[in-house]
DNA sequence: AAAATATAGTTTTAAAAAAAAACTTAAGGT
DNA sequence: ACCTTAAGTTTTTTTTTAAAACTATATTTT
């Protein structure tokens, strides 16, 4: 920081310190799936600008902070965990994308387990809630072009990396996971070739227990088997849906 | 840029301009393709810090220019050319990336194809070259981070978008497809299959024309259909090898 | 207590795609 | 003329995917 700027001139003689100008902010995508459903979770904020809009939430980056430190923080303010699936998919930097300065916004997105979250309003949001995917309101800033990228960045993902279990409970059924699958994808998947396909993969633990309290033949529970998949990708092993 | 600071104060109450402090750049990977090798375009630095390391193409982005435009000027410098495909891959933003101020760079990758690069050592740099990406040398910065998470968006992305057609010249041979595609991927492909497979698609338009010079029957020439695939896209189509 | 219902999970068969091998074609080189 | 080399096609086998029909096991209803 004390280095002598004539240092660092660039080709057109423009010091580096004129350059040290740009905010740089993390706004979080945060997906959640409820009753078939993909939701993301948005803040009505409650500071300006843009104060009463619904929005991603966000922060600036504190000059001292990773970016992901940043949007951990985002993501535990939000919903008190800090153990959440968390990926970076864009940034986007517009020369005026913020009314207030120049600042750019680094897109993180992330998958809550449907039971795991419990949204908190806190000081800087009036209110927070789940929005389904296909049917949201007008955001602030540029937020509806973030989360839309955000929407299709999971979308494409979700095909070739096992995140889509991170959506849901740590145990799950086979249907529960084919109903993710087809909500997320927007088809539909034949039962018998979806199992086989899935259980082939060698990615899940059938577990000695069992769905309770339904009305019908009770399916056998499953969990993602993490260490398993760790040694698989080694060995160049690319999940496919 | 005139609006009072104390509109932006954020909840712990440090004002807004304090968090403008930071410095943004962008960092091209360019990729070609030659003989059979997937290779990157380094420059040896003409200036501090790190100067005569190698490096990735990058500047600094000016605080009136957007991130695509900085990425294509700093392309356009390099190789004389503006009309190459490029995407942004990711954000490098820790805190001590850069030794001289908080500087975070937004990463992009571009593909030129075999014939139309003529690398140009400018002002700020002393010289440039292409290396095979299995025979890299130390890089600056965290430009090898930077440099491999390119590598590997590459190989992933090249599998599910049309993009590998960008690396080889405006008309080329089966051959020379299912060869590029066997270097990205690290794989073999059959050579009947390869050929059904992508003809099936309906993406490539076959010319009137043929290889000319070669001691071996000459293989017909084809090009990629840019509109057909915005079409097919348009329909849900989506690209796999 | 038997029947209805709902979803779990399996088996079987048919169709399509991928893999593998063997072949024909067309250019230049010797 | 014939060899070499790579282009391009045809045929056969194997594996996957698609589709339909089936069985199993829980609760709810009658």
């Amino acid at each position: 920081m004390n280095t002598p700027s004539h240092f660092f001139l660039s080709e057109n003689n423009i010091p580096f310190k004129d350059y040290l100008k740009f905010g740089l902010s993390v706004d979080c995508v945060v997906f959640g799936y409820n009753e078939g459903k993909v939701q993301v979770l948005l803040i009505e904020r409650n500071a300006e600008p843009f104060k009463g809009s619904w929005a991603l939430p966000g922060e600036l980056v504190p000059m001292n902070a990773n970016l992901e430190d940043s949007a951990n923080d985002v993501l535990r303010n939000l919903t008190g965990l800090s153990n959440i699936f968390m990926e970076q998919f864009y940034t986007f930097g517009s020369v005026d994308r913020h009314p207030a300065g120049r600042v750019a916004t680094v897109g993180y997105y992330s998958l809550v387990g449907s039971n795991n979250y419990r949204p908190i309003a806190s000081s800087w949001a009036k209110s927070i809630r789940w929005f389904d995917i296909d049917d949201l309101p007008k955001l602030a800033f540029d937020h509806e072009r973030i989360l839309q990228k955000g929407i299709n960045t999971l979308k494409r993902r979700v095909r070739y990396r096992p995140v889509g279990f991170e959506l849901l409970s740590e145990k799950f059924t086979l249907s529960e996971l084919q109903d993710l699958y087809e909500a997320l994808l927007d088809s539909k998947f034949d039962k018998p070739n979806f199992r086989k396909k899935i259980l082939s993969m060698d990615l899940l633990i059938q577990l000695d227990e069992l769905q309770e309290n339904v009305s019908h033949r009770p399916a056998k529970l499953f969990k993602f088997d993490e260490s398993r998949y760790r040694v698989l990708r080694e060995d160049g092993f690319v999940f496919d849906i």
